[in-house]
DNA sequence: CCTAAAACCACATCATCATGCGATTGATAT
DNA sequence: ATATCAATCGCATGATGATGTGGTTTTAGG
């Protein structure tokens, strides 16, 4: 189609093989998606295990590509191994594989270092893409899962980002404070006389509408001023 | 196929046509946008327009089910019109397009109440299923979007959630400083003494590892340990 | 050119904070 | 039983913070 609107799809490169590692307790499920797996040619099963016990043994053993790893298994579950995974590898892509998509699941894979959160129930529709997602440095999710970590994401929303017009120099000393100065470090920090400091603080209290420093660095960190 | 690991597809019950209203003030992609709904059936264009200056009105005249948002544009750009609608209605979809996937425009788009984020090259792909995506309750977001979402998700990743090992009393009293209390205040809200404010207040700084208030503030907050 | 705002500095005063030393009480674990 | 620790309080001292008043210089705009 010879349409300005259909830019040039995602270049995709050298889209190697994937070699993947399975962790889930369910046997019937290992073997389905062994089936899934073998279907894809640029997908490449390593192995598939029932317990994620030996994960760091594992890794070290096949080095995976990506791993796919079931939430709810006994000894150690998912959420866990994805902790184990991240003290010794910091971006192997972890995509966690559950049936529950309620938010204390999501939110502990999401904080653990989990790379994409797919539902079982669209698995076998899923897998392929979100491994080739995370491949490529994405990190796929089912919809309603992205929902719900948009609900986490922060505060603010809809709340009238309140402008405080702080000057571009109140706001550089402002972040100082924030970060633990005195007014003494913060003047040898801006290079300016400590008397100075004082007088943009009281500027910046003004404008805030605090009294103390503890209230200008909590509602700096809040309101995201800094 | 006959087998364990399909789970029954999505159940895609009476999925009636949706509505959609499009704000681009490119005139070749609105022509795109448009030739492309029109190949679904299930998708249903009310007007594409250049302007979101009249975002409210247009909602209240199409009632649309989904609003596709073009996020730079002159005049009003696609984060302020998110905004202008979530004051109106808390739950109509909008979908924001984009060229850009920085940081800084997604987290804005986020934070002012947007239901998904997809990238212009990747449109054509995916609009029709992010559609269908925000009506049954998703929130569709190109793969390195959900990536840069999920590094927004607060802190802790791997992160050793630190345990500080605060007493009960001491995190109360940390949380009366957070929220900017003096030590007297302090004192009067939890019936102690001032001396003891500053008896508590030590040991928090010792267990913290700080030597002010900011600081113990600011790493209060950062580290959620309040 | 003139004005407003930002950025800079000084001095003074009182309040509050940071820290150290010491001490009592009650709960809990060994 | 006794050692540990959280929680409470007191006192003292030096450092730092909060606020006010009054300046000068630099920068950006009308």
């Amino acid at each position: 189609m010879n349409n300005p609107f259909f830019y040039p799809l995602i270049d995709l490169p050298d889209m190697q093989t994937a070699n993947i590692l399975i962790y889930d307790d369910n046997e019937a499920l290992r073997i389905s998606m062994e089936a899934l797996i073998t279907d894809h040619e640029d997908l490449n099963l390593l192995a598939a295990k029932s317990s994620a016990k030996k994960v760091i043994e594992d890794i070290r053993e096949f080095e995976p590509d990506v791993i796919l790893m079931d939430i709810d298994m006994p000894e150690i579950n998912g959420v866990e191994a994805v902790k184990l995974i991240r003290k010794v590898n910091e971006h192997l892509p972890v995509i966690m594989l559950t049936v529950f998509d309620d938010n204390e699941n999501i939110f502990n894979a999401i904080c653990a270092g989990a790379s994409g959160y797919i539902l079982k129930r669209y698995a076998s529709d899923e897998i392929p893409t979100a491994i080739r997602d995370v491949m490529s440095g994405g990190a796929p999710m089912t919809g309603s899962v992205a929902r719900k970590v948009l609900q986490m994401v922060p505060v603010a929303k809809n709340e009238e980002q309140e402008n405080y017009d702080l000057s571009k120099r109140e706001t550089e000393l402002l972040q100082l404070l924030v970060n633990g100065f005195s007014y003494k470090m913060i003047g040898f920090e801006m290079n300016i006389s400590i008397d100075t400091v004082r007088s943009h603080i009281k500027k910046i209290y003004d404008k805030l509408h605090v009294h103390s420093a503890t209230e200008a660095v909590s509602l700096a960190i809040k309101k995201r001023i800094v």
